[in-house]
RNA sequence: GUCCCCAUCGUCUAGUGGUCAGGACUCCGCCCUUUCAAGGCGGCAACACGGGUUCGAAUCCCGUUGGGGAUACCA
């Protein structure tokens, strides 16, 4: 089976408003964002918040900043859903005025026994009609009584198919089907009446969601048909589970855009990675910008088995982004971190040399904002377990001294002269190299290792090196004597 | 319980009847190197099971098992 969609196509994200944006929905949004961008249309978000309760203004917000965070590009919206209740209401009257639906003045209470009972029996449960049965005057009479009901969608006994985008042609049988219901006995519509009164309105033709609504999609088809909408297509993308095979939970860690933010992802990585979660390119292309993601996206390469999270993944892809992506790119990426570092005011030119140098060294934009601390910081604090092997050589520290006076007294402080005058030194002392070197990175960054010695010190500069360097001599001395 | 969906290395996946079952992450070696990364090279590692269909099945069909979803006057 193989499905080719014709642009424009008008695509719809619709979160419910009831915590921070998760990384199943972000994926839910990237593939209809890559549909959309790769064919033409228009992708609309619309926030379904029917659910007073459950809904929050300030998550609202959050998503669309999340989203807009990832890269994920709305053409109208947001749409709130609860503003269209009128409207609903409106439509499901018209069904109810014209037979394909009817009321129920059956009570939770004796629906529940009756779904008890068809549970003994091993039966899966299926309103009885009791309500469509009704004559008119018994309904007459229950109005007049003011007995209140629900409005139930009339199901047509057919069987119901439709193709799917990623689990190609479903066919449920009329008996798995039942009248449920439109409108709740408050006279408010329920989700299958919200969406899809909405999607007919807002001309949706291609709907891309979570499995979770595939066994809702049968109900949704001769309702869109009821109400003399166009079917869209619908395509169920599979769940995203954690490393226990289960549904993606807190328990193993960050589960929301905005907690992969904080821990230092990219929005570029996560788009990038999120998208492969489910969906390949079709070549062997790991790493892919979302314009090669847009030439490339072809829903027929949409995986239909649920797939595990793997953030070491992701942490591999964030690294590759942090070390491919231009400095001018990266930057702004950066700056809430350097903030939270105390180094929003950091020299321009020193805070370049310093990440460059680093950034291939770190996985997170916060390990790499750790790793760039020194350059900034007035005294480091040395470890004497990671400097023990330096504690021990009695005439390191006179090394030492000389070495930072010949640095000091460099006309230019840049890597070929902090060489040259490194290796100059040792070979008077009949020393190698490294046994300079390596002390000399733990005065700097108090690091056993790091990016090569004399790109580092070029970089950090004369005085932070300098003072550095005095500091550790002093921590040296102390631990000798002590 | 009932209905539906899914099933290739530990993980993400390529594969649509004939491949040494390919790539990526992880892990392990080697190279590069003043160290650590990055990079390069190499290695370990998979078709859940059982029946069919076929000259030939990872690929098609049926079971089993396992996992997931849905079973609401939640969304």
């Amino acid at each position: 089976m193989t499905i080719q969609i014709q642009g424009p196509v008008r695509v719809r994200f619709a979160p419910s408003p009831t915590g921070f944006l998760h990384v199943g929905g972000a994926r839910t949004a990237i593939y209809n964002d890559l549909l959309r961008q790769s064919v033409g249309g228009a992708f609309i978000l619309r926030i379904e918040d029917t659910d007073k309760e459950r809904s929050d203004e300030a998550m609202i917000r959050q998503i669309q900043s999340a989203l807009a965070w990832i890269g994920v590009v709305w053409d109208e919206g947001p749409f709130l859903q609860s503003e269209r209740l009128p409207r609903h209401h409106e439509r499901a009257e018209e069904l109810l005025a014209a037979g394909k639906a009817y009321r129920c003045f059956c009570t939770p209470e004796e629906l529940d026994a009756q779904r008890e009972e068809a549970q003994k029996k091993g039966l899966a449960f299926r309103y009885p009609r009791t309500c469509l049965k009704l004559t008119e005057e018994e309904i007459a009479e229950r109005l007049a009584a003011n007995r209140p009901f629900a409005v139930r969608f009339r199901m047509p006994d057919e069987h119901i198919t439709f193709t799917d985008i990623v689990r190609g042609d479903m066919d449920f049988p009329p008996d798995a089907l039942d009248d449920f219901i439109l409108l709740r006995s408050d006279g408010n519509p329920t989700y299958h009446m919200s969406v899809v009164v909405d999607d007919i309105d807002m001309g949706i033709t291609h709907v891309i969601r979570g499995e979770d609504h595939l066994s809702n999609t049968p109900k949704h088809v001769p309702l869109f048909r009821a109400l003399g909408g166009t079917v869209p297509t619908f395509g169920h993308l599979p769940l995203i589970l954690g490393p226990d095979k289960k549904r993606l939970s807190k328990r193993y860690g960050a589960t929301s855009v905005e907690e992969f933010r904080t821990e230092g992802i990219l929005p570029q990585a996560l788009y990038n990675f999120m998208a492969l979660l489910g969906w390949t390119p079709g070549n062997d292309q790991e790493i892919l910008s979302r314009d090669e993601m847009i030439a490339l996206f072809d829903v027929n390469r949409l995986n239909a088995s649920a797939a595990v999270f793997d953030k070491e993944k992701l942490w591999w892809m964030n690294a590759q982004y942090l070390s491919r992506l231009d400095y001018e790119a990266l930057r702004p990426h950066l700056e809430p971190f350097l903030a939270a570092a105390g180094l929003a005011d950091a020299d321009p030119a020193r805070l370049a040399a310093a990440v460059n140098l680093h950034r291939s060294r770190a996985r997170t934009l916060k390990e790499l904002v750790e790793l760039i601390l020194p350059y900034f910081k007035d005294e480091l604090t040395y470890d004497p377990e990671a400097s023990a092997k330096f504690l021990k050589d009695q005439d390191l520290p006179g090394h030492l001294e000389i070495l930072r006076e010949r640095w000091a007294a460099l006309p230019s402080f840049d890597k070929d002269a902090l060489d040259a005058a490194l290796r100059a030194l040792a070979g008077e002392r009949g020393l190698k190299p490294a046994v300079l070197i390596h002390p000399t990175r733990m005065a700097l960054t108090a690091a056993a290792q790091g990016p090569p010695l004399f790109d580092l010190v070029e970089a950090m500069g004369r005085d932070a090196s300098l003072r550095h360097l005095d500091h550790f001599l002093a921590f040296l001395r102390r631990g000798a004597e002590g």
